[in-house]
RNA sequence: CGGGGUAUAGCGCAGCCUGGUAGCGCAUCUGCUUUGGGAGCAGAGGGUCGUUGGUUCGAAUCCAGCUACCCCGACCA
């Protein structure tokens, strides 16, 4: 391609709405543009590079043995009501009407679709198991989008769906799953980890996630630095060393502590470790029928350890979603408002975390205004009814397998696998017959790759000051011929172009800067690097004296001058791979 | 959905407080010069100031509603 020819739409302005370095570099590169929050154009640029992933992903789901299929966009709402998923999903699901004024949505996934098709189309444990997969734009009106295409609301996912007779084959083929896209975001030559995961509003019991590392994932990931332990943050599980268990226990003591409310102020005032104190917190309970109640409960932590939301709204009568209780209702229930409560005298349920089970001479809130409780011990007036495991993880913790210490980082979430099991062949009613003959439900799978996110996520982990650092092969172009002093070297000009044809020729993905004199070469050498193509030949009159070309890699920045009697040698080795 | 903010030329912004002529940088177009690191000079084009209404002799500016977008918190590939 030549650039005169060309859309390349780089912008030397950092946008102003542009928060982490892969969205400014998307736009500054002229990859993506946006029509509104959440919906972005794929430029020519950006598309080639979307899809170069997708011709990867493509590969290796082939291999795998799945097989692809497309699927509408468009979904009626008669399906999501067999799933029982219309009233479920809530205002992720768009939904609108047709001109018969029956209800569609915009499909955020597939599992019911996929189910439909496969009922009507497998009748036998013989045809099984079975592996599809499609790459399609999906829908999903989030609350917030942000960060350019890391979280539009429109968006390129890779959903795979498999169907089994049994949990053995299940298994299997969520380990070839696995497997497969381990592959794949080895080959995107990404810095990725795989973690044990939360499955979420989706259902199903095994799951995996894979990240990739990067400081504005807004993902917490953690793992341990022996064995294979490693885990989203929500639902990770580590120990926590004992800190004060050798002190002798002493007599406790009402205190003042005024208007100081935080964890941290009253450990200041009282000068005392932060570790020591009881942090108390209020949250709504939860009837049979799973709706919020005003029967409050009491969720005791360590005063230097953070709540797990999910972990807490998990638990049996806690509201799900987890919604803390109000001052004004704190207050008339139990006397005095947040900052001052203690599990001393607390006539709620009391859930404490593992944290403060061991806990001497802690410090906690008295429940009356202005007042803690110091040199606490648990007692029979103050006591906790349950031990659950209610802590956010920390750097540092131990491992409870292996010995290691837990790391904590962040990561984009750019795959995930789950074992759904029976949760959509069972209310959508997809059977084969067994062996003997008789109807059985099938099992399922389900595995997911954000491929437009994984631009995203590449290009947070290639680039420079310069701009984006392209791995080979995602690069819109391989190659960037550089010309310079066109206009007046007719060398320069009849090398270039026949480097270019030969180029063509030869199969490689090559972008030529032929634009005329008024395109400085400061301009053409920076947008080259902005843009991130891989290697880069600069033809111009100064090299050609020497009879060379100048030949630079983009990623160590190396420079090399090349004959022009050995350039097309030259470039078939470097290419040819 | 709660809290905060923004809306003026293709992009980035000033002007608004204190009402009266539509402004800057980049980009674009023309000409000349320049040519190895986002060029210089001269000229030109381009805006119903998000939208609806109100106040006023007069509104980009003051007031109200609406809409869109962005940021911070709970959900997700």
């Amino acid at each position: 391609m030549r650039i005169s020819q060309y859309l390349l739409a780089t912008v030397k302005e950092t946008p102003a709405d542009a928060e982490i370095i892969s969205h400014k570099l998307m736009i500054r590169a002229g990859l993506v543009r946006k029509l509104a929050s959440g919906l972005y154009n794929w430029l020519p640029l950006g598309l080639k590079v979307l899809n170069n992933i997708e011709k990867i992903v493509r590969e290796e789901m082939n291999k795998s043995g799945a097989m692809e299929v497309l699927m509408p966009i468009v979904q009626h709402a008669e399906l999501w009501h067999e799933s029982d998923r219309w009233e479920q999903m809530g205002e992720e699901l768009l939904r609108f009407k047709d001109r018969h004024s029956r209800d569609f949505c915009l499909g955020p996934t597939h599992e019911e679709v996929i189910t439909d098709l496969v009922r009507g189309e497998y009748t036998s444990y013989k045809q099984l198991p079975a592996i599809f997969y499609q790459i399609q734009t999906k829908f999903r009106d989030e609350r917030r989008p942000r960060f350019g295409v890391m979280r539009a609301r429109e968006f390129i996912m890779k959903d795979a769906y498999s169907f089994h007779i049994n949990e053995e084959s299940l298994q299997n083929t969520y380990e070839q799953m696995y497997q497969t896209y381990y592959n794949i975001f080895q080959r995107l030559g990404l810095n990725f980890r795989s973690v044990v995961a939360d499955s979420g509003s989706i259902g199903g019991n095994t799951s995996h996630e894979f990240h990739v590392l990067a400081d504005s994932g807004e993902d917490e990931i953690v793992f341990s630095t022996k064995g294979d332990y490693a885990a989203n943050i929500e639902l990770a599980v580590g120990n926590l060393a004992i800190k004060n268990s050798s002190e002798a226990r002493k007599d406790s003591e009402i205190v003042n502590t005024g208007s100081e409310h935080s964890v941290e102020a009253v450990a200041g005032l009282l000068n005392i470790g932060v570790y020591k104190i009881i942090k108390t917190l209020i949250v709504h309970g939860e009837d049979e029928e799973g709706n919020i109640s005003d029967e409050l409960i009491a969720l005791l932590l360590r005063g230097d350890q953070e709540l797990n939301e999910i972990k807490a709204q998990k638990l049996q009568g806690v509201a799900s979603p987890l919604k803390f209780a109000s001052d004004e209702l704190i207050t008339k229930k139990i006397g005095c408002g947040v900052g001052c409560l203690g599990p001393s005298n607390l006539k709620l349920r009391k859930i404490a975390d593992h944290s403060v089970e061991n806990l001497f001479n802690f410090t906690c809130g008295a429940n009356q205004p202005g007042k803690h409780i110091t040199n606490m011990n648990w007692s029979e007036g103050c006591a906790y009814d349950e031990v659950a495991d209610i802590r956010k993880v920390q750097e540092n913790d131990y491992s409870l397998d292996g010995g290691g210490i837990l790391s904590v980082k962040r990561g984009i979430e750019v795959g995930h696998i789950f074992q759904l099991g029976k949760k959509y062949s069972d209310a959508l009613n997809a059977t084969v017959l067994d062996s003997g003959g008789k109807a059985v439900t099938m099992l399922m799978g389900c595995y997911g790759i954000g491929v437009s996110r994984l631009v995203a996520a590449s290009i947070e982990q290639n680039h420079d000051q310069k701009g984006i650092v392209w791995p080979e092969n995602i690069a819109p172009f391989q190659l960037i011929i550089v010309q310079i002093d066109a206009h007046k070297s007719r060398q320069v000009a009849d090398l270039s172009d026949s480097t270019y044809e030969k180029c063509i020729e030869m199969g490689i993905e090559v972008l030529m800067d032929d634009r005329d004199k008024k395109t400085s070469p400061g301009v053409k050498f920076a947008e080259s690097e902005l843009i991130g193509i891989p290697h880069r030949l600069v033809i111009s009159s100064r090299s050609l004296a020497e009879d060379a070309v100048e030949y630079t890699h983009r990623q160590h920045g190396e420079k090399q001058k090349v004959k022009t009697n050995d350039l097309i040698q030259f470039l078939v080795k470097l290419l040819s791979s």
